[in-house]
DNA sequence: GCCGTTTTCGGCCCGACTGTTTTCAGTCG
């Protein structure tokens, strides 16, 4: 079983916690940090980097003593270190830092002077009213602790992106309708486009005297206020998502845009370039001896330490800040360079519309071309086709092909791809498609080797055109397949096939990393939506905020093709 | 613990808000 970069991650968080107990040097419980951050955000497992001969101390954030650390731990699934240090302080006054308003220094304290190690100990001394009388605690401090107790465990999980844009709609609108607000925008990750965000960062500039803090903390759908000063604002919403508000002045737009669009890590990369040319950055402008030179907007920024601007989606510090002081930043692929869907259903299987209907949608949408991808009998939950239903959907495309002449209508399917990796439908109905799109359904715990024999075998089917939400994850509901990424995008390569981005909001499978890994690995990939009615073609917006996280140019994208272009992709 | 086009030593982002204080420490982002 190989260690997962999240589990490594993992290890070094919890090290920097216990070592932030211990007040050991605060770098360096920072350089623990960021190498954590860098470890999961390596689109790569750090196990194939080492079997591959790569040197882990070339990664941001990497020396040659945490490279040496990765690797002990890829061995042996131990961090000496950590077991060291467990034995001094407790491990699990790492979770009591994850209480919101307890850091290092109050944990520290807690645990010194009370021995409080776990949330239960700490809820029995709040009751008790044994805090306020620490030093450096009060009253308000014991009531907050116990006020959060009261929601810690409740599953945090990070809130997927179409549910935060449907939440943040109406707060912007009420916000937008104050007197003496100018700019309104919601920053961070969301405007990254992240698939999830932990929080909502939304900025705003205003006139003097405007009321806009008063109102945003009067929101009817406002839980909580944590924070509330006259720039800076926290509340949570009924439904727990956590929303801060700041106010800046127009002349620090831009700059404050940039800081809180973030990532925090792309920020202080910038900021680090700033400081070598003389310059203090920070969220009201660029500072040359306490002078303003720029800041109203992001390009301004941008542009004083000598870069282009930078798309927020590519903002991680993963090689954009090199990549455009070389200016070879990516044209990010945009929703206007789709020219059709390559995988939606109809009412024949599992979807809400007609024929008709979807294709109506689709021209509606300047489409050149839609496939239509129906399931296949396996899947009886979906209504799935047999080879003779299929072989009547196929004929009625055929006539309405016949009838259209802005919009070519591919017939395909989604076809089951069964456990030992043969195809739910007879190749020689196969035969007859446009595309075949293949899934995965079931049998999605089967073992990385297994799973990945099972895709490539499928691929081996001269048939197969493109695998349809790869890992099969749900965000927040079902974890990814386990499968060796690499391994299948060069079999999909060298046998002509490619792979999809599902646009559906909950699946965005693939990832923005495995985006990238595609990208490097020269295999296109579909961007479809997997639409199960008309609306549901509209998520194709969703899908191309992954790619463009993954960064991934129109050229990298199968259905930015013009259809005779298609077709010869398509034809293996 | 990491890092280097002024450096292999000596830096490492920094401002807002809160609560406990009487000038500031802790936490957060």
């Amino acid at each position: 079983m190989p260690v997962h970069n999240a589990e490594i991650a993992r290890l070094f968080e919890q090290l920097a916690d216990l070592l932030e107990v211990e007040d050991a040097n605060p770098f360096r419980v920072r350089a623990y940090r960021n190498a954590a951050r860098t470890v999961s955000n390596n689109s790569k497992s750090m196990a194939d980097l080492l079997a591959g001969g790569k040197d882990l101390s070339k990664l941001p954030g990497i020396g040659k003593d945490l490279a040496e650390k990765i690797r002990t731990i890829v061995e042996t699934g131990r961090l000496p270190l950590l077991e060291e240090v467990r034995a001094r302080t407790p491990a699990a006054l790492s979770d009591l830092m994850k209480i919101e308003g307890l850091g290092s220094k109050r944990v520290k304290v807690l645990y010194s002077q009370l021995h409080i190690t776990c949330p239960e100990d700490l809820q029995r001394a709040a009751r008790s009213g044994r805090i306020r009388e620490l030093e450096g605690f009060g009253r308000k401090t014991e009531e907050m602790i116990l006020h959060r107790l009261e929601h810690f465990g409740d599953a945090q999980a990070r809130t997927r992106l179409v549910d935060a844009e449907e939440t943040v709609k109406p707060l912007l609108a009420y916000l937008q309708a104050t007197r003496g607000i100018k700019d309104i925008v919601v920053a961070g990750s969301f405007r990254r486009r992240s698939e999830t965000v932990g929080d909502l960062d939304i900025l705003a500039t205003a006139s003097r005297g405007s009321p806009v803090m008063d109102r945003f903390v009067a929101y009817d759908q406002v839980a909580e206020v944590i924070s509330s000063g006259k720039t800076r604002a926290t509340v949570v919403l009924r439904s727990g998502l956590h929303v801060d508000l700041r106010v800046v002045p127009q002349a620090s737009y831009g700059a404050a845009l940039c800081y809180f669009t973030g990532s925090r890590a792309h920020n202080i990369a910038i900021r680090k370039i700033g400081v070598r040319k003389g310059y203090k950055i920070n969220e009201y402008g660029v500072f040359r001896h306490d002078k303003r030179i720029a800041g109203k907007t992001e390009k301004s920024v941008y542009r004083q330490v000598g870069l282009p601007c930078i798309e927020p989606e590519l903002r991680e510090n993963s090689g954009e800040i090199e990549a455009a002081g070389k200016n070879r930043l990516p044209r990010l692929v945009s929703v206007d360079d789709i020219r059709g869907d390559l995988h939606c259903h109809t009412r024949a299987s599992d979807g809400h519309d007609s024929l008709e209907e979807m294709v109506t949608a689709a021209r509606a949408k300047g489409y050149e071309y839609i496939a239509i991808t129906d399931h296949s009998k396996r899947l009886t939950v979906a209504h799935g086709l047999d080879e003779k239903r299929l072989l009547r959907e196929i004929g009625q495309i055929d006539r309405l092909n016949d009838k259209l002449d802005d919009i070519v209508i591919l017939k395909g399917i989604e076809v089951d791809i069964l456990e030992d990796g043969t195809l739910d439908i007879q190749d020689k109905l196969l035969g007859q498609l446009d595309l075949v799109v293949g899934a995965v359904h079931y049998k999605f715990n089967l073992t990385r080797r297994k799973q990945t024999e099972r895709i490539i075998r499928a691929m081996d089917n001269p048939y197969f055109n493109i695998l349809a939400h790869p890992t099969a994850r749900l965000i927040n509901e079902r974890a990814a397949s386990e499968m060796d990424m690499e391994k299948v995008m060069t079999a999909a390569r060298e046998r002509g096939c490619f792979l999809e981005v599902n646009a559906q909001p909950v699946r965005l499978d693939l990832t923005d990393s495995h985006c990238r890994l595609a990208r490097e690995a020269g295999l296109r990939v579909a961007i479809s939506t997997d639409a199960h009615s008309t609306k549901g073609l509209d998520h194709m917006r969703f899908g191309i905020d992954q790619a463009r996280r993954g960064w991934l140019e129109a050229a990298d994208v199968l259905n930015t093709c013009k259809l005779p272009d298609l077709r010869k992709l398509l034809t293996r």
